[in-house]
DNA sequence: TTTGTTAAAGCAACTTTGTTGCATTAAATT
DNA sequence: AATTTAATGCAACAAAGTTGCTTTAACAAA
């Protein structure tokens, strides 16, 4: 994947947020006119195979992007997610990994595991 | 909520299949102008408020509706759900409650867990 | 350093999923 | 049968994401 303008901007984003971002997001916090929103698209599906960054679908069907801290070693992602009902933030909560038992003869490939309710933050406010 | 029409004709079509649908496909089932695609989606936001189906959010972002099998006691829907990526079929899998501990100043409204991969049948053939 | 190759970007048009406002229809109550 | 109002139909809209095609710009090789 070549280092272009749009990809180091939106990699850059991503990396100094702590929390999960949309294609949306992403466009506003970039400086305006950086690139058109298609290259956001096609960027963040492109790191996304490179593993540089991994995507979670949220309650509401958007699809957010948050990078791989803890994917040194391996690149895994079954982490859950938060999403917050109050103030509309994702984020990943990488240290709680929940366990579940499906039959032997399903073939996974993807988790996408997500509660909904209201975080610290808003509950304290 | 009134007994009408397109009220029976959709909760008759999410019972009597083993997947969960979305909009579109129990549009595609009903008879052809039973009622407006406007209809089908407020039909089915009410059932879900009425507490008759239980919705679900696809990894691809698209909702998705089940009847509430095990909800003669208590209404909850904290199991799994697969999608699968060659069938493109959603289903409850039941029996399967994932155990996971967020710590305690969360307020956990709603549970979306979706695994996703191929299922047994399309694995077998 | 210039040139050639091709990945990446830009732009416009489109698709899918879902929502909203408002007029009309039809359940259900009296 | 008359009344009330929930539910429907229709048109228009909105958000999220995709596609095709042309142009631009990485970057490798000469």
């Amino acid at each position: 994947m070549r280092k272009t303008i749009a990809k180091e901007a939106i990699l850059k984003t991503i990396n100094e947020s702590d929390t999960a971002l949309s294609q949306a997001e992403i466009q506003a916090i970039l400086p305006d006119g950086l690139c058109n929103r298609v290259t956001i698209y096609r960027v963040l599906d492109r790191l996304v195979e490179e593993k540089s960054l991994h995507q979670i679908t949220n309650i509401d069907g958007v699809v957010k992007y948050a990078n791989c801290h803890s994917c040194s070693t391996e690149h895994k992602h079954d982490h859950i997610h938060f999403n917050c009902e109050k103030c509309n933030v994702v984020t990943c909560i990488e240290d709680v990994e929940p366990t579940f038992k499906l039959p032997s003869n399903y073939q996974i490939n993807q988790l996408n595991f997500m509660v909904s309710g209201v975080c610290p933050d808003c509950l304290a406010s």
